[in-house]
RNA sequence: GUGGGUAUAGCUCAGUAGGUUAGAGCGCCAGAUUGUGGCUCUGGAGGUCGUGAGUUCGAAUCUCAUUACUCACCCCA
């Protein structure tokens, strides 16, 4: 049975030069920002996820693979990347580094859902959390890195839309208000909404159905509920925004799915085709009380996901570079089977120094210059009988054809001399 | 979990009033060029027509079932 599980992908040879291309960017915009890596295991403790993304959520309810290990343990296989990062950051003392403190990582991500353009069981996730300010310039940086990379990378037409979702404080106050206005509308909205009414009133919000947007104009927006002090930290972040130059939109309606998010949650979204409904490519937020609610102390965080991707979709569309694939600098071949074993040694003391592809397998000089262009080698090095009589080797340019004999000692001693 | 679409060569796809031996382009291998790649020409290999039943003298083609893929809903990166 030749089939990989449903929604999962191979990276194949000639496409992982993609992979290495945006993960190394990812790296040196991390890097940039003074961020560190952290690689926290594949799967965790169901615990982890199901206290802190929360027990009501899609994620958790009915998306998670989770399964019991021979020693009845119960694992689940990461569904986003916050949850186990924090569980580190408390496990392993990092506050006792000193605050603020800034993590990144890039990890496959596993839902069960069911597959389509853009979403998959396994995919994967550029991620940054930030921990140890409730200041809004911690926002900000959160933010200026996502857009930063996305730059970067050369996307087009992504916009930022922001949104602050309260705290504790404040927003079951907005709540309360959403559910009576839906209460007081209850016949015009969709069987799911009365659905959500009781169970999540804020996906309420996202519903997709004409009828209850159109009747969600008039309902109460959670600008007028959130408290002074978070009106005060979005308005702080929106100057800094404007002040970057960063252009954005605020929008009521960006509602995120994970439980443990408070204030500012964000998206980057594309206006892609290519995506369909899942243009969103970056999404994150304020999570001020998972520290502590893992046990920790009471520390103040920041943090986003990316999904790759979405990112690669994006820039397949928009013709985007994915930098060059890696090549080997040159090739070496054989005139005769003869030459077979010197060209093994030349091969051997090469691979010293720089990048070398041969064949071995007997194949005829004409394969093996065929084989030299599909590996996008630089350089042929030929050596026949006459190269093995005076102790030389041809080089010949694969891109203009030009090629002379030079001494293989010499050669030796300073092959990149010779390679131009 | 719910709905729509698709399934023929390694890849992209042709192929219906059911009818001999199922095709093309690209890719692969070889030759033309006996020590030289890309271009050109010639030849070659490669198919249980997703799987299983049914209708028929005869099924890639019609019917049913099944599986996989895909798009969409839900939700999310």
């Amino acid at each position: 049975m030749n089939q990989q599980p449903k929604g999962t992908h191979d990276i194949l040879p000639y496409d992982s030069y993609k992979w290495q291309y945006i993960e190394d960017k990812a790296r040196q915009i991390a890097h940039r920002f003074g961020a560190f890596e952290i690689r926290t295991p594949i799967f965790e403790y169901t615990e982890v996820f199901l206290r802190n993304i929360g027990e009501g959520t899609d994620i958790v309810s009915k998306e998670m693979y989770t399964f019991l290990d021979k020693g009845e343990r119960s694992i689940t296989l990461k569904p986003e990347g916050t949850a186990a990062v924090v569980r580190s950051f408390v496990q392993n003392n990092l506050n006792a580094q000193g605050l603020p403190q800034k993590l990144y990582y890039i990890t496959p991500i596993f839902r069960y859902e069911n597959p389509q353009k853009g979403r998959y069981r396994q995919h994967h996730q550029f991620g940054v959390e930030y921990f140890g300010s409730s200041d809004h310039y911690m926002d900000f940086e959160v933010v200026y890195l996502a857009y930063m990379f996305l730059a970067d990378l050369g996307l087009q037409g992504i916009s930022l839309k922001l949104n602050s979702i309260g705290c504790p404080i404040c927003r079951p106050r907005y709540i309360d208000a959403l559910q009576a206005f839906i209460n007081d509308n209850i016949d015009v909205f969709c069987e799911q909404c009365k659905v959500r009414q009781n169970k999540n009133p804020l996906r309420v919000l996202d519903c997709k159905i004409v009828k209850c947007k159109e009747t969600l104009k008039n309902s109460p927006s959670i600008s007028d509920y959130i408290c002074d002090e978070c009106k005060f930290h979005q308005s702080e972040l929106v100057k800094l925004l404007e002040y970057a130059k960063i252009s954005y939109s605020l929008d009521p309606n960006i509602v995120r799915g994970l439980d443990y998010y408070n204030r500012t949650v964000f998206e980057f979204v594309a206006d892609s085709p290519s995506l369909g409904n899942q243009g969103t490519v970056c999404g994150g937020g304020r999570y001020d009380n998972l520290v502590e609610n893992m046990g920790g102390k009471p520390i103040n965080c920041v943090g986003f996901g990316m999904g790759i991707e979405r990112l690669m979709a994006i820039m397949e569309e928009q013709g985007l570079s994915f930098g060059q694939s890696t090549m080997p600098t040159v090739s070496i071949v054989y005139a005769s089977i003869a030459e077979l074993d010197d060209c093994i040694q030349l091969a051997t003391e090469l691979r010293k120094h720089i990048s070398v592809d041969m064949d071995f397998t007997g194949k005829s000089m004409k394969s093996q210059l065929k084989r030299a262009d599909k590996v996008l080698s630089k350089y042929a090095l030929i050596i026949g009988s006459q190269e093995k009589e005076n102790g030389t080797v041809t080089i010949k340019s694969l891109s203009n054809g030009v090629q002379s004999c030079v001494n293989l000692v010499q050669f030796l001693d300073n092959p990149n001399a010779f390679l131009l």
